[in-house]
RNA sequence: CGGGGCGUAGCGCAGCCCGGUAGCGCACCUGCUUUGGGAGCAGGGGGUCCCAGGUUCGAAUCCUGGUGCCCCGACCA
C-alpha cells in the first residue's frame, strides 16, 4: 500500500484529516482556518444541496439571497443574538488599498475608512428581518417560507476541515408567520425535512431533539436539532431548527395587521444544515482503507475498470452496460485511463468511496460476466452481463440500507442508561457514546458536569417519555433522562 | 490569549548537536519492459533551506528579533 491512510485505532484524528485529503475532499488553504473544497468535495455537497433544495421546495419554500455584508448596528439589535456572536465576527473597516509610499507593497488605505462598519455575515437572522419589515403589513402578507443557499463566517479558534472552518457553506431558511403556533409547527417541519435528508440520503440515524435553555441558538425561543454519533463516540450536531419567538420581529420593528384590524409582531423561525454534513458522512461510514459513500450521495456510484487496461472490446461492452445503468438513472463512468494499472485503481475508487466497482476484462467477456465489488462490505461476485443492469440498481438500495443499518446498530449500542455518577463517567470514559441519565434541569448542574467532564447535553429526544428520577450529580429529582455526550 | 512542537523540492522527511559542494522517499518528465489488487529498471528536471539582522574567511547549521503553521486548553453549525 503505497498510500496509508492512518488507521482510526491508532490516531482517530489523524485518520479523519487522511480522509479528507487522500478522497480528495479538500485542502488546506493559506487563509488560516478556511479551505478548498475540490471537486470531489464539492459533487458531494452539490448531492447533498440538490436533495434538500428539493425537499425545502416540496413544503413550500423559496429561494433567494441576502448581502453578505452586514452593518454592525443590525447585529446589535437583538441582545442575546449580539452576546452570542460577537466574538466571532470578522468585520469589514475600509474599502479601498493603497501602494505603500515606503514600497512595502499595498496597504489599507487609512483615509477609506467606514462610516459604519460592516460584518461578514455568521447568519443572516438581523438583515433578513430588517428587509422583512418592509415586506410585511398585514397578515395577507404571511407567511414568508425562504431559504438561501450562502457561505457564512465565524471566525473559530480551532479548526477542522468540514466539521468546523472559519468560512462554511450552507443553507439557512428564514420564515415569518402570524402565529407562534404556526413558527413552531415550521420549525418542527424543517426539522423532520432534516432528520429524513439524514437517514435516506446520508444514511446517519440521527436522534430528534430540543437543546437546553443553555446550548440554545443566541435569539432563539427553542432549539431543535438532529444529533448524530460518530465512530469514536463522539456526537456531532448536524442541523438545527429554531423557533424565534418574536424577539426579531420586535427587535427590527416587524408588524403586521392581523384579521382583527391589531398591529402584531410576527413570528419567526430559521433553520440550517451546512457543510459540515460532509464531516459527518465521513466520520458514520468511512474505515482504514478511505472514504465510504452512501451510493444516494456518491458523485459517481459505479465505476467500470478495464482489464488490464482499455480496449476497443471491453470499452464496447462497458458502454453497454453504462448505457443500460444510466437507463435507471444511475451515475456511472468508464476509467479508460491508460496510465494507472487495475491494482491501482482497485485502491483508488476504495480511497474515495465509490460505491460499486466493475472489473471487466478478457476472462469476464468470455464467460459473459462482469465482477462486482462492492465498497461497504468489500465482498466481490460475479454477475451475467444481461443481468448487471438489475443487479446493480438492487445493490446500490442494498448498500444504501446496509450503511444505515450498520450506523443505527452502532449508535442504539452506544446510547447507555445511567443512574449513578460513577456509571456516568465510566461510560463517557471507555465507551463514549451518548448517555441517557437524569439532569435536574438547571443549566448551573449542566455547566457543571461539562466541566467535570467535558460532556455537554446533547439533546432532550423530543417525545421523551416522562420517568421520575434522581438528577446524576446533584441527586435533586428530575422528570425526564437527558442525552449526554461529549460532542464535536 | 496561555502551554508545547515545527518551518529544508508539489507532499512526507533527514541533515543542525560538532559551520565547509543541499540530500532521501513519494510525486513529476523521458525511454524500455510490464499490466486480473497500489509495477520494475535506467536516465532526468525541480530549492530565495520561513523572514530580517548579527557572529564568521564561510551559516540550512551558531546568536538575536520577527513571522507562519500544527497540537493541547477556554468559544463554537
Amino acid at each position: 500500500m503505497a498510500k496509508e491512510i492512518t488507521p482510526r485505532s491508532e490516531d482517530y484524528s489523524q485518520w479523519y484529516l487522511d480522509i479528507v485529503h487522500k478522497a480528495r475532499l479538500a485542502d488546506n488553504s493559506p487563509v488560516r482556518g478556511c479551505m478548498v473544497i475540490k471537486p470531489h468535495g464539492f459533487a458531494i455537497w452539490e448531492n447533498m444541496r440538490d436533495a434538500l433544495d428539493g425537499m425545502f421546495k416540496a413544503t413550500g419554500h423559496v429561494n433567494a439571497y441576502f448581502p453578505l455584508f452586514i452593518p454592525k448596528s443590525f447585529l446589535s439589535k437583538e441582545a442575546a443574538h449580539v452576546e452570542g456572536f460577537a466574538k466571532e465576527c470578522a468585520v469589514v473597516t475600509h474599502y479601498r488599498l493603497k501602494n505603500d509610499p515606503n514600497g512595502g507593497g499595498v496597504i489599507v488605505d487609512p483615509e477609506a475608512k467606514l462610516e459604519e462598519e460592516l460584518i461578514v455575515r455568521p447568519t443572516s437572522e438581523t438583515i433578513i428581518w430588517n428587509t422583512y419589515r418592509d415586506w410585511i403589513q398585514s397578515y395577507r402578507d404571511l407567511p414568508i417560507l425562504l431559504n438561501q443557499w450562502a457561505n457564512v463566517v465565524r471566525w473559530e479558534m480551532r479548526t477542522r476541515p468540514f466539521l468546523r472552518t472559519a468560512e462554511f457553506l450552507w443553507q439557512e431558511g428564514h420564515t415569518a408567520h402570524a402565529s407562534a403556533d404556526e413558527a413552531m409547527a415550521e420549525a418542527k417541519l424543517m426539522l423532520d425535512v432534516y432528520a429524513q435528508f439524514a437517514e435516506e440520503y446520508m444514511a446517519m440515524p440521527v436522534i430528534k431533539g430540543i437543546k437546553t435553555p443553555n446550548e440554545r441558538f443566541a435569539g432563539a425561543d427553542e432549539t431543535f436539532c438532529i444529533e448524530a454519533l460518530m465512530q469514536d463516540g463522539k456526537a456531532l450536531q448536524a442541523g438545527t431548527s429554531h423557533f424565534l419567538g418574536q424577539n426579531f420581529a420586535k427587535a427590527f420593528e416587524v408588524q403586521f395587521l392581523n384579521k382583527e384590524n391589531q398591529q402584531e409582531y410576527v413570528w419567526a423561525t430559521s433553520w440550517g444544515v451546512s457543510t459540515r454534513l460532509i464531516g459527518g458522512l465521513i466520520m458514520t461510514h468511512s474505515d482504514d482503507d478511505g472514504l465510504v459513500l452512501p451510493p444516494r450521495l456518491a458523485p459517481t456510484q459505479v465505476v467500470i475498470v478495464p482489464i488490464p487496461k482499455p480496449a476497443p472490446e471491453l470499452t464496447e461492452a462497458a458502454e453497454k452496460i453504462t448505457a443500460a445503468l444510466r437507463a435507471k438513472g444511475i451515475r456511472v463512468k468508464i476509467d479508460n485511463d491508460d496510465q494507472n494499472r487495475p491494482g491501482f485503481k482497485f485502491a483508488e475508487y476504495e480511497m474515495i468511496g465509490t460505491p460499486v466497482r466493475l472489473g471487466l476484462g478478457a476472462r469476464d467477456l468470455a464467460a459473459g460476466q462482469v465482477e462486482v465489488a462492492r465498497r461497504d462490505t468489500k465482498e466481490k461476485s460475479n454477475v451475467a452481463l444481461d443481468q448487471v443492469a438489475d443487479y446493480i440498481e438492487n445493490l446500490l438500495t442494498e448498500i444504501q440500507q446496509n450503511l444505515f443499518n450498520k450506523a443505527k446498530a452502532y449508535r442504539d449500542e452506544h446510547i447507555t442508561r445511567v443512574d449513578t455518577w460513577d456509571e456516568f463517567v465510566e461510560v463517557l470514559d471507555n465507551k463514549g457514546g451518548f448517555v441517557s441519565a437524569h439532569w435536574d434541569g438547571s443549566t448551573e448542574t449542566e455547566l457543571a458536569i461539562k466541566e467535570k467532564t467535558k460532556a455537554t447535553i446533547r439533546c432532550i429526544p423530543v417525545d421523551n417519555p416522562l420517568e421520575d428520577g434522581v438528577c446524576i450529580l446533584t441527586g435533586k429529582p428530575s422528570t425526564q433522562r437527558v442525552l449526554f455526550a461529549k460532542a464535536y
